[in-house]
RNA sequence: GCGCCCGUAGCUCAAUUGGAUAGAGCACCAGACUACGAAUCUGGGGGUUGGAAGUUCGAGUCUUUCCGGGCGCGCCA
């Protein structure tokens, strides 16, 4: 449609330059009274052509009525042309989808690229919890979102087993086998021997202390269950531990119906001297010095004091100052880590990485983006960072605490267990993933159209439902997807009707330009309006009997009604797969 | 103090990335159940898009500046 708009304005502005014409668009249009499609060329070739944009809008329109699908265009407003399809081309999208299936929507867009999406990531110290939920699904929705625009997909989890995190749980773990071998210390007595004090104190870790003892009987202890030289047990205990909570992570995740393609350990990145390797690069290209950082303005913290550390120069690529890489013991820091993790995501062929991070990770946003820029070279990767805000949970109108220790705190799993899978992804795409989020335990599982989920699910299995009771009439061949799509169509003439297959034929649209964006929280809304449609006309069809779906004495308009039915319930579960929810056939 | 994100109807949120008269749900008001399941639907009222200025054919969207909220701020990951 967008080529003919150029066409017919080049016969009204012959010398059209092409990045004018580039800057001719050509989309539904949002209001029915605007006909089927809008298109802004006569306003944006105004200048050029130096001629009022209503002047063009008129020729122009006069121009596209020859076109095979343009029934009506007409000016409007400050220049826009409105075009009203004949109603046998926006038909024309019911077979289309009868003979794609799931797969219309599927878009070019992404030629192919590699994109990296790395998500979740979170510190293998404990069990999910809900803080963990919304960029786990924000993420695996994003990824298959970018997959149904073309691109070629890698959904990636990064595995922070390096650092002092780590190492503080190899300790806790520790803590628990010694308990399990039966040590006379007391909790307090171990916790002062241990470096940096005993964290992790949750019970989650009992099973694991009693795994250590059932492998390694007393070996890793001292005489009598004493402390014995972390050189004989620590990066035992560490690789055993983080292996036992990835495990009990990916067991989780799956729950929420994510399966990371890769998984990456920090560790080993460390352990092959990548972060080195990074930074003698950087060197390399005169983007490191040694210096001392200025303090931070206004807040100089107490125990400041300069000191001269490794620094990237990201401040040549936007970011505020220059940035550490190696603390002033000479050891790396995590950010070193990182950026030896992305230069790695680029070997391995990424030329987009998209990373979904907590919010309180966006003061680091701009470092990483300077340095996969620096490290990129000429090589053609980007980074894109989707921030996830907080989300609170909420039940009977409060804010649930989130505290280990009053026992509130919220596991991904009993989450799960408490509202489905289903509801959790679709009630966390509800929202701009940059937007603050209020979970409501309440109305997640509430059956009514305040409810999302419930409505879109709904909308499904009254399609199913329709389509069940015509197949006891006219037999499963006739329903079939290439049958209904040889169907004559031209029954379906109503407003709502014709609003549907608008909705309908606007999918492809929605996608791409919902992959482009990163934002996959359009589908939850296109779902849902969508769902409006379809509810909305079945309604109708209370009051005007002839708009129901089944006509028992008109075959013809049956047969052209179910089409669009058969259609919407394949767009529905298109949707709903790139949600990762699981369409349902029937409500109870 | 500095940086990033956010501010849209009473409430929770959208707005095809610069397009037309800013849209949905809840709540409120008035209606509709002899059904392909009313677990729903139809209609209505409700707005200076936090304030001000600027950019242009055109601003919720971009720029500047205030106000208000969240997050972060050199050897934590």
């Amino acid at each position: 449609m967008r080529a003919a708009v150029v066409t017919a304005l080049r016969q009204v502005v012959p010398d059209l330059p092409d990045d004018v014409a580039d800057r001719v668009e050509v989309s539904p249009a949002r209001e029915a009274a605007h006909g089927d499609m809008a298109t802004n060329a006569a306003m944006v070739s105004a200048k050029t052509a130096r001629q009022p944009p209503a002047r063009i809008a008129q020729a122009l329109a006069a121009a596209l009525v020859d076109g095979a699908d343009v029934l009506r265009a007409e000016p409007a407003g400050p220049g826009f042309v409105n075009l009203h399809l004949r109603p046998d081309s926006l038909r024309a999208t019911l077979p289309a989808i009868l003979r794609e299936g799931e797969a219309f929507g599927t878009s070019g867009a992404g030629q192919g690229r590699r994109v990296n999406v790395e998500y979740v990531s979170a510190n293998p110290t404990g069990p999910m919890h809900i803080g963990h939920c919304r960029g786990a699904v924000v993420g695996d929705a994003l990824a298959n979102l970018l997959a149904k625009a073309g691109f070629a997909v890698t959904k990636e989890y990064y595995i922070n087993d390096a650092g002092a995190q780590v190492a503080a749980l190899a300790w806790a773990a520790y803590w628990r086998y010694l308990q399990a071998v039966g040590t006379p210390l007391s909790e307090d007595e171990f916790a002062a021997m241990v470096p940096g004090g005993l964290q992790y104190r949750g019970d989650y870790l009992i099973p694991v202390g009693e795994a250590l003892r059932a492998e390694h009987g007393d070996a890793l202890s001292g005489p009598g269950g004493t402390v014995a030289d972390p050189a004989l047990w620590f990066d035992g205990v560490r690789s055993f531990t983080v292996a036992a909570m990835m495990a009990s992570i990916r067991a989780d995740l799956a729950q929420l119906g994510v399966q990371p393609d890769v998984f990456t350990s920090e560790r080993a990145l460390v352990e092959a001297g990548a972060p080195d390797r990074v930074i003698e690069q950087l060197q390399a290209k005169g983007l490191i010095y040694e210096g001392i950082l200025e303090p931070p303005k206004g807040k100089t913290p107490d125990d400041w004091e300069p000191r001269e550390q490794t620094l990237f120069r990201a401040t040549q690529f936007g970011d505020d100052v220059d940035r550490p890489l190696r603390k002033s013991d000479g050891s790396n820091t995590y950010f070193a880590n990182d950026i030896a993790y992305h230069a790695d995501k680029i070997e391995r062929g990424a030329e987009l990485m998209v990373d979904v991070w907590g919010a309180d990770h966006g003061g680091y946003v701009s470092r990483m983006k300077a340095a996969v820029q620096a490290v990129a070279g000429d090589r053609p990767a980007r980074l894109e960072i989707v921030l996830c805000q907080i989300v609170r949970v909420m039940r009977g109108g409060e804010p649930v605490r989130m505290s280990k220790r009053a026992g509130t705190y919220v596991t991904l799993a009993d989450l799960i267990d408490e509202v489905g899978r289903d509801a959790v992804r679709f009630t966390m795409l509800t929202r701009k993933s940059d937007a603050q989020m209020d979970f409501d335990l309440d109305a997640v599982v509430a059956q009514t159209r305040e409810n999302p989920v419930f409505y879109v699910q709904y909308a499904h299995a009254r399609c199913r439902s329709v389509l069940r009771a015509a197949t006891e009439s006219y037999g499963t061949a006739a329903l079939d997807s290439m049958a209904l799509a040889q169907m004559p169509l031209d029954s379906l003439q109503d407003d709502a009707e014709l609003a549907l297959i608008r909705r309908l034929a606007s999918w492809p649209r929605t996608v791409e330009s919902a992959a482009l964006a990163q934002e996959p929280h359009r589908i939850a809304f296109f779902l849902y309006d969508l769902a409006g449609d379809f509810h909305m006309l079945w309604n109708r069809g209370r009051d005007e009997s002839t708009l129901r779906f089944l006509q028992a004495d008109r075959l013809a308009e049956t047969m052209a009604r179910l089409a669009m039915v058969a259609a919407t319930a394949t767009v529905l579960r298109s949707g709903l797969a790139v949600l990762g929810v699981v369409p349902v056939e029937e409500m109870r």
